[in-house]
DNA sequence: GAAACCATGTAAGTTGTTACATGATTGG
DNA sequence: CCAATCATGTAACAACTTACATGGTTTC
C-alpha cells in the first residue's frame, strides 16, 4: 500500500486536510504506516487530478487557508478495488533491534540508555493509544469504526508485549554486555 | 540503519556470502530488517572497495563459486562508530493492518481470509523462530550471542502477542463487517 | 524571544525494489 | 519435467525523505 492509497483510505473515514492526515499518521496509524508531507501533498494533488478526491479551500481565522479533501464515489470504488489486492508482507526496519543484535559492540552504558529510551517510547505510545481508544474526537471523527478500534487495540497489545519483554529480559543482554567489557579489559 | 551497515553487522558475527546474508534476513532478522539481493550485492562490493570487508572466492563442488566476505579491523571500527548514532525510529508498513483499518470496504469472506492468512503467518514465524532459538547452526555460527537470543526471543514475544490478539478479537471486526453488509443490502 | 504549531508546497537526492541475465543441481 | 535452491550481479524504475521556501500564531 502506497501513500496515495493510504490517503484515499483515511479520507474514506471522513474529510481532512493534508496536515490533518499527517497528524493521524503520527497517531495510532503511525504504528504501521508513516508518510512525510513531501509524499502526502503530491499524493492528494494527484488523486484530485484523477477525480478520486474533491477539494474545497477553506479560509481560516488567523490561520493559513486549509484545503479540505473529500473522497468521491469514484474514489471509493478505486479504494475498494485497491484493497482487493493481496496485501504485501509487512516491511519493518528497526534500528533499535539491530543495535541490540550487535549489542556486543556497545558500551554497557550506551546499551542501558537505549533500553531505557525504548521503554519510554513504548510507554508513550501506550498512553497515546489509550487516548485514541476512548476518544473518537482524537481521530477527527464522531464515531470510531470497528477497524479503528481494532488497530488501536492491536497497537496496545503489541507495545505492551514489547514493553513487558524488554523489562523482563534486559538483564540478560546487559549482563552479557558487562561481561564482555570485562573480557575486553583482560 | 542502511543495508551496508546491516551487512557489516552480520559479518561482525561471522563470515558469510551475499546469498547467506540474504538467508539470514529471511530468518529471525527478517522481523526487523529486510533487503533484496539488488541491495546486498552492491553493498558488499562497496564495503570491500572501502576496505571494510575482505573477500575470498571459494570454488565449490557442483555449485557456483561463492564469494565469502569477512569483516576487517577497519570494518569493525566503522561498524562500532555507526552503532553510536542515535537509532532512528522504527519504520513499519503493514498492508495487513491498513486493510483491517478499512475493513468496512472488505467483504466478510475476504476479511476472514486475510485474518486466517495472518494467523498462519504468525504461526509459521513462531515455528521458525523456535528453531533459531535452540539451534545455533541455523544462524551459521557455532554459538549464539546474547544479542541473537534477545532478538529471537523478542520476535517470539511479538508474534505471540499478535497471534493472541487476533484470535481473541477477530470476532469483533468480523461481526461489524457482516453487520455492514446487511445494511448495504437494505 | 524562541520554539512549536498551523498550513502548503517543490525539488533534489537517497534508498531500495523489481526485473532481467546466467546457469548448474536437486527434489518432488 | 517443473519448481526450488544455490549463486552473483546490473540497470531501470519506484517511492519516499530531506531540505528548502513561506509566513502567521500561540505557548512557554
Amino acid at each position: 500500500m502506497d501513500v496515495r492509497t493510504m490517503c484515499l483510505g483515511i479520507l474514506s473515514l471522513g474529510e481532512a486536510s493534508g496536515y490533518e492526515i499527517k497528524k493521524m499518521l503520527e497517531g495510532p496509524l503511525g504504528s504501521f504506516f508513516d508518510a512525510s508531507f513531501g509524499s502526502i501533498y503530491p499524493a492528494l494533488a494527484q488523486l484530485t487530478d484523477q477525480g478520486l478526491l474533491a477539494m474545497s479551500e477553506q479560509a481560516q481565522d488567523k490561520r493559513p487557508d486549509k484545503k479540505v479533501y473529500k473522497i468521491t464515489q469514484k474514489g471509493r470504488l478505486a479504494l475498494a478495488e485497491a484493497l482487493l489486492d493481496k496485501p504485501s508482507r509487512d516491511r519493518v526496519r528497526s534500528d533499535f533491534l539491530a543495535s541490540i543484535l550487535f549489542a556486543d559492540l556497545l558500551a554497557p552504558r550506551e546499551l542501558a540508555e537505549r533500553l531505557d529510551e525504548r521503554l519510554a517510547f513504548h510507554r508513550a505510545m501506550l498512553e497515546r493509544l489509550e487516548k485514541y481508544r476512548t476518544d473518537a474526537a482524537e481521530w477527527g471523527t464522531p464515531e470510531l469504526t470497528a477497524g479503528m478500534r481494532f488497530v488501536t487495540d492491536y497497537g496496545v497489545a503489541i507495545h505492551r508485549a514489547a514493553l513487558d519483554f524488554i523489562e523482563q529480559n534486559r538483564h540478560v543482554i546487559e549482563a552479557a554486555s558487562m561481561l564482555r567489557r570485562g573480557q575486553a579489559a583482560d
